[in-house]
DNA sequence: GCGCTTTCTGAAAGCGCTTACAGTCAGCTC
DNA sequence: GAGCTGACTGTAAGCGCTTTCAGAAAGCGC
């Protein structure tokens, strides 16, 4: 593709149809050379007060914007980050990538993001497609604690940040959510209020997060000398539906427990719209508490204690590791941080056995 | 910065700590030119099969990744899309972008993302850096459609497809939900129930949706012959909080309408939530109708009727048409696609009067 | 065996930018 | 006024890739 560049610059000033001007034209427009144009852009080295002015003069003329493909060729940086999520539902991945968002945005950083990465060989394939286009990298993966077939694909030059990596993170900084200890203090919130009987809504059986919260929910119960049969384990995965099916079971136990803990909020919803449905009222029956506090948790009748998740939170940390990686490669060892919870106490469990007669004769009466 | 590159090719082989491989040394381990190597990797060119085998155990024993801002530059494709929208809040943007992220994995492209655009000049930056980094542009901005200074910062080679823009796109390919209808299909289904009196809790007066969903309300009672009394059109601004306190003023009401309908699902919620506060029963005593259908609508109790938004699928559409304006710049004029809403019917709305009666006597009882 | 086509490969230019290096040109110092 | 200094500017190489163009090699009919 032989192109004249001196003719092409001569050949008309302004606005060529078809071309966006490129740092030649500005440079030609205003009298200099391109070298001095990237000067007054970038603000690197002396320029004249003048020359700078006509520069700009130039710019604004043409409307030259910098080809930032161009500019991170030359300099190696892309002022991008990829962010690479296992899926993109629900709100829990809107909260993250806010979070992500807005530290990258204020370090004027881009995001290309990329969701749905259940399959371990579509990931490593974006993982690839991003060389040469991001300065770090925000990974999200189930996938990478298990095979690890991932860890050859992931690229040797840009920092990473593994969230929530159940494994050792392999040398990048890991970030996390103390899923444990956040369905221990629901787990224990429950027991506080007298509570023995307490059922365990679960989530999928292949995601750490969710094998995490049940085993919170089993270390509560027994370090506090309770015995957490089997049977109050209800299946789920964290769909709302799940937590219907999972609703209808237990109210069909008997005996009844008095409390359940659900892996996450859209189940505790689903679980209580069944509990409603068989005629049990939620808190006075049975207490419920929940896990993420989504936005609508406290709008729920009743207003649903949750485990509250920081979510943007974790982004946002996420990203500032991530660029200070960026800033200093050889920044000493991995970093792993983890992020605790905290229990949101709303209306949704209340204390056992003194209320739960009471409830029962409410029950009946709104029946 | 003179880097010799036969030198550097021949010094080491493989791996060279600090560097990642370029096309040259792949290359050079292969025993040919670049532009073979270039070829075997494009699939483009005739390269004879043996030639293509040692090209590629080259690129594997290097672990050689094309290096895509360098590929970028050469054939002025991106493979990445921005998408630039108002915000990150909740359930639409995640549903949006999964739906955008969905067609865009599936045709190669990759997203470049970035929320929170409620400063213009903010917009005017992001939209500036993205030069040279895209190859189109999926754009959700309120300020279009009124300041238009936003107009000149658009990129003038990339094609842009305006989501709900509510102007006439300005030469570019528009797609949006049919608010107006989507409200009107909501009302009109209260008003066959017999509800002669519904509010309406709006949005924020200064979003395009919200206000296309208060016309949408007026009309239906306009067109069926009913007035629409300010008094029954609430503030809210889309968030809960104020749907809890619309639901508190009506229910102070007096007369009290039979029905609401709230311009979307969050405040629908804390409707419910203050009506139930309130001693009032959902739907015995007042039927309520939300806009979106955010997942949980139909757990809730009761499972809300609202008017349902297909809003992967206009994310899906969106990218599809970006595509094709891709694919052919020239692809004639722009386009306007309009998406109609659907009204999901569930149990928060039933028939007025015969029923208002018996909630009467409900609410004494369980009050 | 010769000219011709066909197939494959390589040299090199070019994408638009940054930056090391080498000027240029005032203004100074003696 | 020669020589220096230092502020400013220009030249050109290089970032890693694609692609044009032309050359080399190989196959073919006669």
């Amino acid at each position: 593709m032989p192109t004249q560049r001196p003719d092409r610059a001569s050949e008309v000033e302004a606005a060529e149809p078809g071309r966006t001007p490129s740092i030649y034209e500005v440079g030609r427009q205003a009298g200099v050379s391109v070298a001095t144009v990237s000067r007054v852009l970038n603000g690197k080295g002396p320029v004249r007060t003048e020359t700078r002015q006509r520069v700009l003069d130039a710019v604004a003329a043409l409307n030259y914007v910098p080809h930032s493909a161009a500019r991170s060729l030359s300099t190696r940086r892309t002022m991008s980050i990829g962010v690479l999520l296992p899926d993109m539902h629900g709100a829990f991945f809107s909260e993250l990538v806010r979070g992500i968002d807005l530290a990258a945005r204020a370090a004027g950083y881009h995001l290309l993001v990329s969701g749905s990465h259940s399959d371990q060989a579509e990931t490593a394939a974006v993982l690839q497609a991003l060389h040469g286009r991001v300065d770090g990298l925000i990974l999200m993966t189930p996938a990478l604690g298990g095979g690890g077939s991932l860890r050859a694909s992931l690229p040797r030059r840009v920092p990473v940040v593994l969230l929530n990596d159940h494994g050792n993170g392999d040398g990048h900084d890991t970030m996390r959510i103390d899923n444990r200890h956040g369905a221990r203090l629901a787990v224990e919130h429950l027991l506080a209020l007298g509570h023995r009987a307490v059922a365990f809504i679960a989530g999928p059986p292949d995601n750490a997060d969710a094998l995490e919260r049940l085993r919170g929910y089993r270390q509560a119960l027994r370090s506090h000398g309770i015995a957490a049969p089997a049977r109050l384990e209800l299946a789920g995965d964290f769909a709302e539906e799940s937590g219907v099916r999972a609703g209808e079971r237990i109210a069909r136990l008997d005996p009844r427990p008095t409390a359940v803990f659900a892996a996450n909020d859209a189940m505790a919803i689903g679980c209580l719209a069944a509990l409603r449905e068989h005629g049990l009222n939620v808190p006075k029956d049975v207490s419920l508490v929940g896990f993420d506090d989504i936005p609508i948790a406290r709008y729920l009748t009743p207003a649903l204690t949750t485990v509250q998740v920081p979510i943007a939170e974790l982004g946002r940390q996420a990203m500032a590791r991530l660029l200070h990686r960026i800033e200093r490669p050889a920044g000493g060892p991995a970093a792993h941080a983890v992020i605790a919870p905290t229990l949101a106490i709303r209306a949704s469990a209340i204390p056992a056995g003194r209320l739960a007669k009471q409830s029962r004769t409410t029950r009946r009466k709104s029946s």
